[in-house]
DNA sequence: TGCAGCGTAGAGAGCGCTCTCAAGCGGTCG
DNA sequence: CGACCGCTTGAGAGCGCTCTCTACGCTGCA
């Protein structure tokens, strides 16, 4: 117990008063709190029952006055459309950052972008020098953030690769992704070596990567994929419904669809339903995604190509963690660390 | 355009630097960056041309290090149990918040509380510093959160009524919540003058006061409601369904039902359809909260009680200012502001 | 003419921390 | 035995900003 009284509230000890008590110098105080290396046993002791008994806690505002280092990662989300985080998508992603960033020891700061107007803001804040580093998410190929994030001049890493123009111009922001075409590939020759042989895609929109990767993937199996085959989607369960009619229309021979996500899955899976075809016995139904909530809730449940949401979520943290303490040691060095594709792996349940 | 050179990356410019060019002080440059009271008007349009060429931006950590105002607040997102913020209750009030702090020039920190054992860890961050202030929300009586702010000494709101013991003792904290219990004597009045003349209820957790205030607000109106007219639910789709099979047992000649919220309902409609009742002829529905993707979505669409979400975010975060100013005003003064109850709608729809 | 009174600017002292640099203190080696 | 080296520790100079206090020039009034 301590023999001070406590300090009135807002008045917190400083370091001098560490030092004060510990009969030691503020430097000494410093390096203990520091992690105490080059300072003899004893002393690191002392100091540390000081800190307890005074309830010392760091002033994050000096701290970062002076070593530049904000212990604080932006995470933007921007809501282009209708479902932002109340997809369990992003929410787990999220999770995933936030979890991680805790074992770094460093702040979430959310920037909810709300319009195409106000990213201004964003890019204000972000080269404010309020942050160390910020995580975003490619949504679309038009999207301004990429640029305004590298106007900004601040470390990032997205979420799904990012499909603007110059992309590949040496204007790289490191990502991390699931191995979006692999994946639909996997997804493809599982249908075909259930001896499907007119496999039909239902897509994603144009303007996504990941969309634009499966199709990729779907028709690096099927090279000659037969006409009518392959139908467009907007990740909707509608819109999968839409495309499933659509598709049955053109090619009522159909024994198969691989969709471009789950819930496009399940709104074919519906269409399915009403016109009587039994699934997986007349049509095979794989999808993409593995969003448990629909994939296991479907009926029969779904077959589907399953990525590790939380884990890529962790994996951006790392990602900019590792390029944080390469400025640091080298700043402005062009070491920027590659980008990082996770791997799928290929759900098996009753609908394929 | 600038005759100096563009600072090097990372070594933005000063005040000092600002000051040098604009041939004022460095105190001067100060002002006019904080509004510009009583300088010259000449010389803050030569300071603001300065601040203009040079780019200069604040520095955050030097101004919060002096005013001890970090210009962010904390929300405090504890995930107990299976539904998180992809709940769009959650998002909503989330956006409210972000909005709204927008607005007041602050930034938002987000805390993700992962498990129990890692309230320790939230209320060290709190009692930090780090953040003037933390917004949380209400979820169980028995959640340590309230418990953990009061400790930590950071000014908070929280979203819904906490229901921990001594919350009345003196140890009140100011929350935003909607007037459940008037909500609910109005969904229930409404059904009574449609002439239904059993009307149960489907209640929520009994460790939510939301669920407890609806169930007051029923009890308020219907002083004697039969019995076997309540069963108990825990806010899901599920337990809507059980409960409406067990009411249906009880009580076949029920002709209305009031559920806790629009999840319970669209479970009750599910149920109240397989057994061959009609709604609103046989049984008239009334739900809570419009959560519209269900209340537009249930077939027929949902009569429920609608509370301005987005609102109370906005809200949670005005009275946050209003405390944090009036503590600046006059440091620890007893002025906690009221809390706030915001109204309630009953919107008809086709249910009841 | 002298002096109070006002409005505007600058000087300077910190805010709490980190980090460099030099000093002190054995112990070792030539 | 003195020079040197490595390991600890302390002194002190900032990091960039705010804010008080003082200085200064001007007007107005006695």
């Amino acid at each position: 117990m301590s023999s001070m009284p406590e300090p009135a509230h807002g008045s917190r000890p400083t370091l001098e008063a560490v030092a004060a008590r510990a009969g030691v110098s503020r430097a000494t105080v410093s390096r203990v709190v520091n992690g105490g290396a080059g300072v003899r046993q004893a002393l690191v002791e002392k100091v540390r029952e000081a800190v307890e008994e005074l309830g010392y806690v760091p002033n994050h505002a000096a701290r970062t006055l002076v070593t530049r280092r904000n212990g604080a990662v932006a995470v933007i989300i921007a809501e282009p459309e209708f479902r932002v985080f109340s997809d369990p998508f992003f929410e787990q992603q999220v999770r995933g950052i936030s979890r991680e960033l805790t074992a770094h020891d460093t702040q979430l700061v959310l920037l909810w972008v709300e319009g195409p107007g106000d990213y201004e803001r964003i890019g204000r804040y972000l080269g404010g020098g309020h942050v160390d580093g910020a995580l975003a998410f490619s949504v679309h190929n038009d999207d301004e953030l990429p640029s305004i994030i590298r106007r900004a001049q601040v470390p990032a890493v997205f979420g799904g690769r990012p499909g603007w123009p110059g992309a590949t111009a040496g204007l790289a922001v490191p990502y991390v992704d699931c191995d979006n075409r692999g994946g639909a590939r996997e997804a493809v020759r599982h249908l075909l070596s259930l001896g499907r042989e007119r496999v039909a895609h239902i897509a994603g929109p144009h303007d996504q990567t990941s969309a634009m990767d499966r199709l990729d993937g779907y028709r690096d199996v099927l090279l000659d994929a037969g006409p009518g085959l392959i139908a467009q989607g907007d990740f909707t369960e509608e819109s999968g419904a839409r495309a499933m009619a659509e598709l049955l229309e053109q090619r009522p021979d159909l024994d198969a669809v691989f969709t471009a996500n789950d819930l496009m899955a399940s709104g074919a899976l519906r269409v399915l339903r009403e016109r009587g075809l039994r699934v997986p016995e007349d049509v095979a139904l794989v999808g993409f995604d593995d969003m448990t909530s629909i994939a296991e809730a479907t009926d029969p449940p779904l077959t589907t190509v399953r990525q590790d949401i939380e884990g890529m979520g962790r994996l951006m943290v790392r990602l900019l963690m590792r390029v944080l303490n390469a400025d640091e040691a080298e700043p402005g060095a062009g070491s920027t660390p590659g980008s990082v594709i996770t791997p799928t792996e290929l759900v098996r349940r009753a609908s394929a």
